[in-house]
RNA sequence: GUGGGUGUAGCUCAAUGGCAGAGCACCUGAUUGUGGUUCAGGCGGUUGUGGGUUCAAAUCCCAUCAUCCACCCCA
């Protein structure tokens, strides 16, 4: 029947991932799931649906209009919406939970968000973000697990100059109220401050004036967040500067705190920076803010996060301080892929050894090394075709996929239980019995580099 | 939501109003017990879609869709 085809493809901002791409994507999960689980986190999963009150009012209005709807047909009375962000399903998990969670509560869950925003590069509808959180610390030395967390993620993958940008929302508060910007105009302050790296110092003033702060208070302010001293000395700027000022005082005293666990914990001085014009735009932080900026190639930021003590107060009576971190891993696994970082272990295929078929009558003698091969864990492909087999078809095969050795037993080597190895990478080939396999196997992969 | 670029073979791209092409990929053979190199041949197209101008449109015009980039915001 001649019936109109469907054309394949995807809704905007979606992907498909196939094999050579998901063991990539796989070598970085392991990876930070590895380092999550070196720090005490244990995974958490949550659903991909949420009830919609439970995400609304969370993440600010204009984040808000990003959220993805879910409904289905008949039923009327869930409304639900797909989960933006992974911080607020765990802070409905911790609320709906806590007798049965054990505080501090160290989580980390690695899986996809959902946010219609117009895609571009290093940005997708669907992405996947890697959370680690302590919930029930307030002191910084928590803060500071979090940052030598990502820090360790950064040097097992081997990026490239990470660097570390430190503020603190109480800071940020404490410099409105110094340069007397109205309470009003604090989130149009940070908006414009967030830009500065994409504007510069001329473009934040003028966007500032522009927004109807006085000329006098911007220039005061302005002052304050170019301060680029290296370490702890950015954080004496400030000190003598608005040291009176409660606010400030407590947000400086923090990143202090911050700074003397870091060095506890190894993390090098080289590795962050306090920087006092990175805002973040998520409203629940309330403390210290990180993000994490590659700077060549420049996709934007790889990692988010920072204290939110007040989140989990919104499910029940008395909230919990937390503080955590997200890695978003699809633009950590862009900057490997332009920038080659992919170990050479990591490859096309999962197999290790192509079992080939000579001829209708060698069949079962392929299947039987086969599993023999399989119960030593060698990862074995039998190949497979509805035609003809052809040898040279088979190995062309071995060679495309990027596996890296075929083995071949035609009558000659059945008939003396024998059995030929060639590793195609460098075209050594061995011949050996069938029980030596394995053994000759493991030899060839070893030697291979 | 705003501004701009691009849509031609599976992929990357040529063809500036006059016969729709190349490279790569794929298939076949040279090579019926061995891949990656080479050589020969072959398959592959409603030029995103709809309309308009013209003797004639991939090419010019209008609309529409898709996609990429930038802004906003973010991982």
């Amino acid at each position: 029947m001649a019936q109109t085809k469907i054309k394949p493809r995807l809704a905007k901002g979606f992907r498909d991932f196939l094999p050579a791409e998901m063991l990539k994507r796989q070598y970085v999960i392991d990876t930070v799931e590895g380092v999550f689980q070196l720090y005490g986190y244990e995974p958490l999963q949550t659903p991909v649906l949420e009830m919609r009150d439970t995400l609304f009012g969370k993440y600010g209005e204009d984040a808000e209009q990003l959220i993805y709807s879910a409904q289905h047909g008949r039923s009327k009375s869930d409304e639900v919406a797909m989960r933006y962000d992974l911080t607020v399903p765990l802070s409905r998990v911790v609320a709906q939970y806590e007798n049965d969670i054990t505080f501090p509560f160290r989580r980390y869950q690695i899986s996809p968000v959902w946010r219609g925003e117009r895609p571009q590069k290093g940005r997708y509808r669907e992405f996947y973000q890697c959370d680690a959180d302590i919930v029930g610390v307030s002191g910084m030395e928590a803060d500071a697990e979090v940052i030598s967390v990502m820090h360790t993620v950064y040097q097992r993958l081997n990026l490239p100059q990470p660097i570390i940008k430190i503020n603190n929302r109480k800071l940020l508060t404490g410099m409105g109220i110094f340069s007397g910007v109205p309470d009003g105009q604090l989130p149009d302050l940070y908006r414009s401050i967030d830009k500065f790296d994409k504007i510069g110092a001329d473009g934040v003033e003028k966007e500032l004036v522009e927004r109807g702060i006085p000329a006098e208070a911007v220039a005061r302010m302005m002052n304050l967040i170019q301060s680029r001293e290296a370490g702890v000395k950015n954080l004496d700027v400030l000190d003598n500067q608005m040291g009176d000022l409660e606010a400030a005082q407590v947000g400086i005293a923090e990143l202090r705190s911050m700074a003397t666990y870091l060095d506890a914990l190894g993390v090098p001085t080289s590795a962050y920076e306090f920087d006092f014009t990175m805002v973040r735009g998520l409203s629940y932080y309330t403390g210290p803010i990180f993000e994490t900026i590659i700077q060549e190639p420049n996709l934007g930021s790889v990692t988010g996060g920072g204290r939110y003590d007040d989140l989990i107060g919104l499910f029940r009576r008395e909230s919990l301080p937390t503080v955590g971190m997200s890695l978003g891993i699809e633009r950590i696994i862009d900057i490997m892929t332009e920038l080659d970082l992919f170990p050479s272990h990591i490859g096309d295929t999962v197999v290790d050894l192509l079992v080939t078929v000579f001829d209708d009558e060698t069949q079962i003698a392929s299947a039987r090394l086969a599993s023999q091969l399989r119960k030593m864990n060698i990862r074995t492909e039998l190949y497979m075709s509805d035609s003809k087999f052809k040898l040279g078809k088979q190995f062309a095969y071995a060679d495309k996929k990027g596996i890296p050795l075929v083995a071949t037993l035609g009558p000659e080597e059945v008939a003396q239980g024998r059995v030929s190895l060639k590793r195609l990478s460098d075209g050594e080939e061995v011949d050996v019995l069938q029980a030596d396999a394995v053994d000759a196997v493991v030899n060839l992969m070893q030697t291979e580099f």
